[in-house]
DNA sequence: GTGAAAGCGCTAACAC
DNA sequence: GTGTTAGCGCTTTCAC
């Protein structure tokens, strides 16, 4: 039924070796062209494509890398695979998307099935909890691995200047005039939150300030929405600044419940940047956030998995300064 | 360096087909339990794992399934994936996810790449303009195809009862007492849009009422803003009907930057009901829409796909109203 | 310029 | 119960 590389050479009336010279172009220098010609039309008439698995076996090369994010449904993680597939598919290789769910557990059993799976490299967006075994087999077979966004362990990574931005961005808060802030932060254990609170935090060093609070949440609408309640009912502050876009949007939300409005009352920053979220149009005034380039990150990540460069990477941010923090006027 | 099955069988004093049997399993009825041991002992000590591409050429089989979706970004086809994958997975398959975005030709070229990994299976969600004669050739060599969300040829289906659900929702606001109702449409290429407006006009038919006017969007955001703010300023509506969310959030903000209010001027509903997007929480009132179970296709497509169940499927959806529709106080 | 032959790693039919 | 053998479809020396 299905015509293989020997029916192929039959039909042409060559070898095998001479089709497979034909598919792989190594017919460069020296094949007499009207062989080539004939080869060519029997792999059409025969409507011949190669079995990927016998090349795999054959070359011992997969051409596959995979890719693991911790939640495809995040619009952030599916622009970042976006990038990296813009990247790869283009090159001839073929991408496994792993979907590890915030699951470490999923998250190991993605990364033991790119294994089996021989996948020359794994760009990994860790999840929090990340299994670090898994990676280790991976790496000891000799898989090329790549962390995006977000560092663990002490491979290499791609991933945004947080630390800088963030720093940019509490200047740029301290400039308006604002002093009594409040910090809602991420998981602990992502390097990205981290990262962003530390670059905060430089800010309000080199100006001699202190947070009003710092609270931690789970990069999460909801979690942002609970953080900022909790903080407006117990403290007074001028500002929230949320570790992200989607816990700075449950922060507006709570401003809205407790009957205050943004900027008038309070100013509220946040980071990430993904207004591609045809929702946040909805928002008004805009949110003063960092644009972090992740479809960006996620093709440099695969370019340099492909290309074989080690060594890590930062990406420029840039502060995006929106209607939900402008100049306070001092009331003392 | 990595070891082989012929390595493994040497380190336990066995044949390879023995490691092989207790791989896979075939060793059930008649082996003693202490080679079997030896045999497991020596895969671990080896760090053992079956070379893939070798297994597949061999069983000639690839466990391998493809899903191809026009936008990875879109929540709705991510959850799409999601479902899928949560079957996929679990039942030792591979899949092979592919975002078109939106793209035609890139859609042709994914289908072929699965056809050239011999993918068992494959599950597509149509972009408006699909290449057929990729998916012919598809499935002329045995994978079998399954589509979902979307009708086109005539190729087995899992969708929503789209036409049902819009009736229902059509009669729903007609029995609020909406009489001058606009609707946007989405592209006439896509099944659900024509199933939507199809559905919608059989309410109006039994009732014996037409549309004041219909429109043509994208299934975008902006579309969905353009056709609004374009009715708003040329025709005299009490109700904006959009055939998804998404176009429905359009709506909202076009009749808000007209100055006017929901549901006080107007009424306005969408379809889909992907609510799970944390930002749509700011909506107030909560948009009336139809639930569209997309999680809950992709798991049956999927299982569908993998049991070799042929035939279409329609799932149940369910009217969510919301306070973008109320009962209107007749003013004539 | 092209062909013959070997073998990638695995599994299954058939021996014993 | 376990081993022997052949071969899945392809690529790549090495001949000539």
């Amino acid at each position: 039924m299905r015509a293989t590389i020997r029916e192929v050479a039959e039909h042409a009336g060559v070898a095998p070796c001479t089709v497979s010279r034909v598919l792989n172009g190594h017919d460069a220098e020296h094949m007499r062209p009207e062989t080539k010609e004939r080869i060519l039309t029997s792999i059409r008439e025969l409507d011949y494509t190669p079995v990927k698995a016998a090349q795999r076996l054959r070359r011992q090369r997969t051409h596959a890398v995979g890719i693991v994010v911790p939640d495809i449904t995040n619009l952030y993680f599916a622009l970042l695979i976006r990038g990296v597939e813009s990247i790869v598919f283009d090159r001839g290789f073929t991408s496994l998307i792993c979907d590890s769910s915030h699951d470490p557990r999923r998250e190991a059993r993605y990364l033991d099935m790119l294994l089996a799976e021989d996948a020359e490299g794994v760009l990994l967006v860790p999840s929090g909890r990340v299994d670090m075994s898994a990676v280790e087999r991976l790496a000891a077979r000799g898989v090329r691995i790549m962390l995006v966004d977000r560092r663990v362990g002490g491979f290499p990574v791609v991933e945004a200047n947080n630390r800088g931005a963030s720093r940019a961005l509490g200047e740029h808060l301290l400039r308006l005039g604002y002093r009594r802030l409040a910090y809602i932060s991420g998981p602990a254990e992502v390097s990205t939150a981290e990262d962003r609170l530390r670059g905060f935090r430089d800010a309000l060093d080199a100006a001699g300030a202190t947070f009003v609070t710092i609270r931690r949440g789970a990069f999460t609408f909801e979690s942002g929405f609970d953080a900022a309640r909790h903080v407006l009912r117990h403290e007074k502050v001028d500002a929230i600044v949320a570790a992200n876009d989607l816990m700075a949007f449950g922060v507006l939300r709570a401003v809205e419940e407790e009957g205050l409005s943004v900027p008038r009352d309070i100013g509220v920053a946040g980071f990430d940047h993904v207004p591609h979220v045809p929702y946040a149009t909805f928002l008004r005034p805009e949110l003063t956030t960092v644009d972090v380039p992740v479809h960006e990150m996620g093709c440099e990540a695969a370019r340099r998995l492909l290309d074989g460069a080690d060594g890590s990477l930062q990406l420029a941010t840039h502060l995006v300064p929106g209607g939900t923090c402008v100049v306070q006027r001092r009331t003392e």
